[in-house]
DNA sequence: ATTATTTTAGAACAATTGTGCTAATTATTT
DNA sequence: AAATAATTAGCACAATTGTTCTAAAATAAT
C-alpha cells in the first residue's frame, strides 16, 4: 500500500481510538513507522488529515444519498441504504464526534459540509415524496410538519454517534442498531397502513434498548 | 461582585464566544482584570471553570425538567418549561458545543451526567404518561415506540445547538425557537384531537423556516 | 550511467499553555 | 494592635506541538 494509504488508514485508526486531541503527527507517523517529518511532507498537519478522511467518508456515502432520489423508492430499500449508512459513519465516529469543532476551524470543510447539507434537505424531501407517491406514507398532515421531520432526520443523522458516547460506554454494532431504529422510528407515525406492516417487519420487536 | 463569579461569567463569555480551545486561563484572567497566577488560585485549570458552569446550568434547569413530575402537567407547560430550557442551554451553549470531548476528558462530569441522564429518561417517560391520562396524547401506538421518542428527545434536545452551528452561520433567538419547534414537533403525531388543537394554538404557522 | 525528482529521517525552532512557586498585599480574626 | 489567613501578581519552568530546514537516500527519467 502506498505511503499516503498508509498514514490515512493510522490516522483514522488513532483519531477513532484517541480523538483528534490526542493524535498528532508524531504518534501517527510512529503507527505507520515513518518519520513525523515525511508525514508532514505528505500531509501538513492533523487538519489536512482530517480534511482527506473527510472526503473520503463523502464519496462513500453519496451513493447511498443519492438513492433517494431514485423514482422506484421503496421502504425496506430506505431502510437498508441508511443502515449501511450508519455503519459507514461508525467507521468514520471521530469526525462526527467532534464534528463542530473541526467546521469551526477548517474553513473548506465548514464551506463544503454546509453545501452538502442543502442537497441533503433537498434528497430528503424528494424521498418523502416517494414515499407517499408509493403509498407508504401520509401526506403532511400539517403545513411545515415534514419541514420539521426532516430537520430531525438531520440532527439524530448527524449525532446519534456523540450521542452515543455520552450515553454510554459501550461500543459496537449494537449501539449503531440502536440508534439507526431510533431514526427510522421518527417515520412510523407518518406511515401508511401498508408502511407500518412493512415498518414492523423490519423492525421486529424484542427489547429496545441497549 | 466576588471574584469567583467574575471570573466564571468572563469564562462563560469566553467560551460561547472562543470556544474551550482558545480561551485559555491567562485570557480569561486578562478580561477579569487579574493575574492568571490568581485565576488559578480559584480554579486550577479551565476544565474546573467548565466543570463550575457545569454544575451552574445543571442547577438552573432542574426545576424545569422537575416539572415533568408534577400530577397536574398539561400541554401548553410542557411546551413553556421547556422553552424555558433551550434558551437557558443556549445561554451555556459552549457547553453542549463540545461536550462529547468535555465528557471523555472530565471523569467527574461524566459520571454526574450518565446519572443524570438516568434521571431524565424517567422523566420524560413520566411526563408522556401524565399526558396520555390527561388526554393530551394517544396511548403508545407500537410497543417501544415512546421509548424511541424519549431517545429522540434526547438526541434533538442535546444536540440542537451543535447542529444550529454546523448548519448555519447565524444565532441568536431565532435560532432557539426554531430548533425548538422542531422538538415540539416530534410530538404532534401522537397527540390526541385536543392535543393537535392546542399544539396549532402553540405553534402558529408562518413559515417555519429560517 | 548520470541527472533530476521524489521521498525520507532527524534535528532544531518557536509558540503556547498549564502548573508551581515566592513574595507582597489585603482582609479577617483575636 | 498583632497575628493569622486569604488573596493577589508575576516570574519561571517543563512539556507539547506544529512547523521548517537540511541533507541523505531512493526512485524515476533521460
Amino acid at each position: 500500500m502506498k505511503t499516503k494509504d498508509r498514514i490515512l488508514q493510522a490516522a483514522l485508526r488513532q483519531f477513532n481510538e484517541l480523538g483528534t486531541d490526542q493524535a498528532t503527527v508524531r504518534s501517527i507517523a510512529e503507527e505507520v513507522g515513518i518519520s513525523h517529518g515525511n508525514l508532514c511532507y505528505h500531509y501538513k498537519n492533523t487538519d489536512e488529515l482530517i480534511e482527506a478522511l473527510y472526503l473520503q467518508l463523502v464519496a462513500e456515502i453519496s451513493p447511498f444519498a443519492e438513492s433517494a432520489f431514485r423514482p422506484d423508492i421503496d421502504l425496506q430499500e430506505v431502510w437498508e441504504q441508511s443502515w449501511l449508512t450508519f455503519q459507514l459513519m461508525y467507521r468514520y465516529r471521530f469526525l462526527l464526534l467532534d464534528f463542530a469543532r473541526i467546521i469551526r476551524r477548517i474553513d473548506s470543510m465548514r464551506q463544503n459540509f454546509r453545501q452538502l447539507m442543502v442537497l441533503r434537505r433537498q434528497q430528503f424531501h424528494h424521498g418523502l415524496q416517494q414515499l407517499i407517491q408509493r403509498g407508504w406514507m401520509e401526506p403532511e398532515p400539517l403545513p411545515g410538519q415534514y419541514d420539521h421531520l426532516v430537520t430531525q432526520f438531520l440532527i439524530v443523522g448527524n449525532h446519534w454517534i456523540t450521542e452515543s458516547t455520552i450515553q454510554f460506554e459501550q461500543e459496537g454494532e449494537e449501539v449503531v442498531r440502536y440508534y439507526h431504529r431510533a431514526m427510522m422510528a421518527l417515520l412510523f407515525p407518518y406511515l401508511s397502513e401498508k408502511g407500518k406492516q412493512m415498518h414492523r417487519e423490519l423492525a421486529p420487536d424484542g427489547k429496545s434498548g441497549l
